[in-house]
DNA sequence: CGGGGGGTTGATCTCCTTCAATCAACGTGG
DNA sequence: CCACGTTGATTGAAGGAGATCAACCCCCCG
């Protein structure tokens, strides 16, 4: 295991780039001095093991900036991820003691952590914040939702062309960036993650996105450096709604 | 659109077969009072629709008895089933107006609804009924993730015995019954419903049910009536642990 | 220079889909 | 009562999308 260094930084909420989207997003001042606390700061480098699925979890939090995946795989290994964590993502359950899945750090990540007994009683006090993580959690159950469909019913080209508009998508809506216009970002997942997403072989995955690429849907500049040209004909591509999607 | 008839039947809270497990589970008696009044139920028969996504919904509620499914359509009509909705179990959103989905009731079903906007404020005003509702979703986002694994990485005789294996735990939850011995039970589902469920065809739905049939992991009387003779040879086949699975 | 991680591409195979025929159960109207 | 259509299900034959196995490339780093 990777060495982690815990507390090389600390903020102040005021501050923190997730203030208003995280679950703490809709907490008062005087809320947000006891949120601070018993807050602390975990950095994980990337490739590490946040928590392994089964294990005793003491805490739950808040990915503050990086990429983190929550997987699940079968004892003959097949893995299938269940979500991706960006920041402002939750981690962990309140109420359950041990983690049903494995949460991997993609990028060198920054996790916001409350030990577990402390926040839930301050959940119990607190309606803002528990009023937010279950508007976080309806939101991760539409996402959830979506992919079931993705997975049970699109083709492989369809899947990578659903996955490449939802980075697209929420790298928009950081970047604020205008609608029309090409759409340029970095893919922070490796092949065989955005396989292991998709339910295909990374095989599969690169195939594909050549595929896309040789089409013009797609341009690349390296392996992870993509262009979107034409956003309309990527959801076309994706067998979505071309008016972008079903969540308004 | 076929006759729904509201109001068919009429309750007391105390004795609702879903007083101790729906969002109002952790109601006090005066909370309960208060529910009641603006509570109403309405009747569907199998088959029907109970409500199209993108319709406006100006309803949330809870299934009393009978089934439905959450389904998602493709414009070139492909669907996913994306939720079974077992008595308990809550439809609709707080804070959005319409249906993400379409529901339709696969039986006769019994819903007890309340209006949005009554509900939405008693909500903020009882922490009992918002708790609930957390708890609820977490555990249906845990269901959508386990059923992400086996849709994008189970094969079909493995979709279909975990499918199996589900119904059969549920149904054995319901009637309380010993964990040896053999289980039986009912097929909810049509072969075409269970298809949309796995994403597969309704062709392979049928023959991996024979194929498991001629295999002994499964005995059938007629096409609905299922009798699971060694359950631990069913999670085999379903690819689980064993011991019954993930969530403890 | 060697080695390893990430990625691409090719050849073959296989599991599932697709298209189609058939069947059993059921209801309906002549 | 029987012919007929319908709905749900089973089974067969053929084809294809994606998996599997394998070779190879590129780039960085020790």
């Amino acid at each position: 295991m990777l060495n982690e260094r815990s507390l090389a930084i600390s903020q102040e909420c005021g501050d923190c780039p997730i203030r208003h989207k995280a679950v703490c997003a809709r907490c008062e001042t005087d809320e947000l001095e006891r949120l601070e606390e018993i807050k602390y700061y975990r950095k994980f480098e990337a490739g590490q093991t946040v928590i392994w699925s089964g294990d005793r979890m003491d805490f739950v939090g808040s990915v503050v900036s990086g990429i983190a995946t929550l997987t699940q795989t079968m004892e003959d290994g097949r893995t299938q991820m269940v979500g991706l964590l960006l920041p402002s993502d939750f981690v962990g359950r309140p109420g359950r003691s041990s983690a049903a899945y494995d949460v991997v750090a993609t990028t060198d990540l920054v996790m916001c952590c409350f030990r577990k007994a402390p926040f839930e009683d301050m959940m119990t006090r607190t309606p803002h914040i528990a009023e937010r993580l279950l508007e976080m959690t309806l939101d991760e159950l539409d996402a959830a939702r979506e992919w079931m469909l993705v997975l049970g019913r699109k083709t492989a080209r369809e899947k990578i062309a659903s996955l490449l508009s939802i980075i697209a998508r929420r790298d928009a809506s950081l970047h604020l960036r205008r609608s029309d216009g090409p759409i340029v970002f970095d893919l922070p997942l490796t092949r065989e993650a955005m396989a292991d997403y998709l339910g295909l072989t990374l095989e599969t995955v690169s195939r594909q996105i050549s595929a896309l690429r040789k089409d013009g849907v797609i341009a690349l500049e390296g392996k992870r450096h993509v262009t979107i040209p034409d956003m309309e004909r990527l959801l076309e591509e994706a067998g979505d709604d071309a008016d972008g999607g079903m969540l308004a």
